[in-house]
DNA sequence: AGCCATTATGGTCTTGGCCA
DNA sequence: TGGCCAAGACCATAATGGCT
């Protein structure tokens, strides 16, 4: 991370950009400079911290040289011709890089893969509409998560992330996992703080429909809810989630009593 | 300044799909 | 059917933050 993250401190009139790596909380400790690269290659980053429920902020910028078809970095010759700065800015961290000691880049690494190579990105990780949740959090933190500048935002590995191909149906998708049934169901069976990629294989959530009206209500409500959030409007939320609720509880089949009979216990848990 | 709880980093371990 | 391996699930512990 020390390596991949960082800030865009200045944008030079030669296209160029000044970037400083974030090294501060970073358990591998890596050298803290300041280099002149290509914008080409930076994508917004989105932190664990950086997602509360329906609000999703990137507060930083990650160097993503990947290829997501190969799986592996891009090579070498192409970075040398199209990127020679930000390839330059990576050689200096070459011994830092060849250090990890996870399996899946090591291997990669070792089979002729760039030293830059990444572990699990794909064209997922590109996808312009997302719905993402925290990994590791007392209760199940959802957001939708765009672009940013024509570029997608990449979550980093402490974020689940579902990819979609449609707005509307990523706002859908994240209304119905912060409704509290979903939340209810999450935390009942979820080891610890540890919210993972499983829940759609406890959760069943069905497909976003476009034709359904109920999809609709719930894709505009999710919609309303981020909007609320990123004013900071927690009286405007309180209404929204309710409706969401009752929303997602007809999907689900549940009547009145059982809904309620959730909300207060996930009240309760809190 | 110290304690305690929470969060985040950087891993390791497990699983399930694919291929021979 | 069994071995392989990338992806996914999970974890130990460092860092951080809140509280007294």
């Amino acid at each position: 991370n020390g390596v991949y993250w960082m800030d865009i401190i200045d944008k030079r009139p030669d296209g160029l950009v000044v970037i400083s790596n974030i090294t501060e909380g970073a358990k591998r400790k890596v050298e803290s400079i300041q280099m002149a690269i290509e914008p080409d290659l930076l994508y917004p980053l989105l932190r664990g911290r950086d997602v509360k429920r329906w609000h999703a902020e990137p507060s930083a910028y990650i160097l993503m040289a990947q290829d997501p078809d190969k799986r592996r970095g891009i090579d070498e010759d192409e970075m040398k011709t199209n990127y020679p700065k930000t390839y330059l800015y990576l050689k200096r961290f070459e011994a830092a890089l060849r250090e990890r000691k996870s399996r899946g880049v090591t291997d990669m690494i070792e089979e002729g893969a760039p030293f830059y190579t990444m572990f699990s990105v794909g064209d997922y990780t590109f996808a312009p509409y997302k719905v993402v949740w925290r990994e590791q959090a007392s209760s199940l933190t959802g957001s939708v998560a765009f672009t940013v500048e024509d570029k997608p935002i990449i979550p980093d590995h402490k974020l689940m992330l579902i990819n979609c191909s449609t707005r509307e149906g990523a706002y859908y998708l994240s209304g119905i996992l912060n409704s509290s049934p979903a939340k209810f169901a999450a935390i009942s069976y979820a080891v610890e703080i540890q919210f993972d990629t499983h829940l759609l294989q406890n959760i069943r959530i069905p497909k976003f429909d476009p034709g359904n009206k109920v999809h609709q209500e719930l894709a505009g409500l999710s919609q309303n809810a981020h909007e609320a959030a990123a004013r900071g409007s927690e009286t405007g939320l309180k209404g929204l989630e309710q409706r969401i609720d009752e929303l997602a509880a007809q999907i689900w089949g549940l009547t009145g009593e059982e809904l309620k009979e959730i909300q207060t216990s996930l009240e309760e848990i809190a």
